[in-house]
RNA sequence: GGAGGAGUUCCCGAGUGGCCAAAGGGGGCAGACUGUAAAUCUGUUGGCAGUGCCUUCGGUGGUUCGAAUCCACCUUCCUCCA
């Protein structure tokens, strides 16, 4: 099986241009295209991961990636598909988001002798002159054909300024100028993009009079139709600092039943025979699943010895109880003490548990706390010096976990 | 530039002088049931204390014993006209 059938088999294929010519083009190793990505946070995240994952198995398979950071067209930011804009960003931050991706992608990517190129856009946007790009780059653009896209239409409800539209005929100059000066004749990137991609293969036509292809990869939605890789906190990042091991690894653990299969085919390196072997799992051998997805991808994201450390802490929690080594834990300063002890509600504001003491009281008296698996009756338990010493382990509900310890 | 409408808690959205920490829904959290899943049911969802106080309805002032609610100005957004 080819690498073009590979994606499609896994699911990883929305939309193309031109299906005959993208096949024969990666499938021999002669693309040499594009995935842009937008410097919107400090961290990638797991829309990113996909694409990331694209890059590299079409890497193996003997084509040339091109990175494309952001740094000009962040500086609009892409209003496809959404409901307001986004919030504009300094410079600085701009600047700090591209050196964080950097470190991220390298990972993934192999940029070693002319095997990947990393390039910002920002280096040929942000010295283009208004008339001349008006004139050379405008004229092309139909604003009836634009506001027709789908992904404007939201915004059209709400209301799309003239500087946010602007962001597709960047997207579109983009293309243009990596495939004059790159060879770059393919642009991937996600599904949302699909209008943004045309409008480059458009643009490089009535230029140059050549075909340029395009080919969009398919969102990640869960079995409810909403995007996967958001927390009521928001991202799943990829960056350790903003989401742990443990919690990524746990995110992809709790995933629903409907989704497991669809997750491990789309983000994993897992042969495909073997994951066909797992479709035909059922009820509780799900869960099975579940784990190989969330190991597999903790692997790929943080290495082969944090994804083992967040196992074996998932099964210690979940399974034995015992264990408590990898546990999120908070060290309780001595001054906190009163006569030797604090309170249970302290301790867990302390902790980072609950935002504030009202919502550890709530919970307490719910019934959804444990100290050191005994159920805390009451909220005005308190917790001494002597057990600090030797680590006390919280629990609220099922899921959350943590240790606080005193030196 | 002109005419109208809107801004409420995490989100949507009710509330047009006191009974308002503010209906309802969503989401979140906890409990039951389970498989660390889903569905379902129950409780809870501003803060600090414990039956009272403090902060909150776009912002700033004002009227009033009392304002999310009335008035003035400012601000942001939407619709229609140019």
């Amino acid at each position: 099986m080819k690498i073009y059938e590979e994606l499609q088999a896994r699911g990883l294929i929305a939309q193309v241009t031109d299906e005959k010519e993208i096949r024969e083009l990666v499938n021999n190793g002669k693309a040499t295209f594009y995935i842009g990505f937008d410097p919107t946070a400090d961290s990638l995240h797991v829309g990113h991961f996909m694409a990331l994952c694209l890059m590299k198995r079409l890497q193996m398979a003997g084509n040339k990636p091109v990175v494309l950071l952001g740094g000009g067209t962040g500086m609009i930011g892409d209003p496809s598909g959404r409901t307001d804009m986004r919030t504009m960003m300094t410079p600085e931050i701009i600047q700090h988001n591209i050196e964080c991706f950097k470190k991220q992608m390298a990972r993934f990517i192999d940029f070693g002798e002319d095997k990947a190129i990393m390039v910002n856009n920002a280096d040929w946007l942000l010295e283009l002159n208004y008339i001349e790009m008006l004139r050379e780059v405008g004229v092309h653009f139909s604003v009836n054909n634009m506001l027709r896209a789908e992904c404007y239409k939201q915004r059209l409800e709400k209301g799309l300024s003239f500087f946010e539209l602007n962001y597709m005929i960047m997207q579109s100059y983009d293309f243009y100028y990596l495939f004059k000066n790159y060879g770059c004749n393919m642009q991937f990137g996600g599904d949302d993009q699909w209008s943004n991609m045309l409008g480059g293969t458009e643009l490089i036509r009535r230029k140059l009079g050549k075909d340029a292809y395009a080919m969009t990869i398919t969102l990640l939605l869960n079995s409810e139709g909403n995007k996967m890789g958001k927390t009521a906190k928001g991202a799943v990042w990829l960056d350790a600092d903003k989401t742990s091991p443990f919690e990524f690894y746990q995110y992809w653990r709790n995933v629903n039943d409907a989704d497991v299969l669809k997750c491990i085919r789309m983000l994993t390196f897992l042969p495909l025979e073997q994951i066909n072997e797992m479709d035909k799992w059922e009820g509780s051998q799900l869960n099975d699943a579940k784990e190989i997805l969330a190991f597999e991808l903790t692997k790929l994201i943080h290495g082969e010895e944090e994804a083992k450390n967040a196992q074996n802490a998932s099964h210690a929690l979940f399974v034995s109880g015992t264990d408590d080594s990898n546990m999120p834990s908070t060290e309780i300063k001595e001054e906190l003490l009163v006569d030797g002890v604090i309170n249970v509600l302290d301790l867990m504001v302390e902790c980072g548990i609950t935002k504030s003491k009202s919502e550890a009281r709530r919970v307490v008296q719910q019934g959804g706390v444990l100290i050191d698996d005994v159920k805390v009756d009451s909220i005005d338990q308190n917790i001494t010096k002597e057990q600090l010493k030797t680590g006390v382990k919280i629990r609220k509900g099922k899921k959350t976990y943590h240790k606080a310890f005193i030196n």
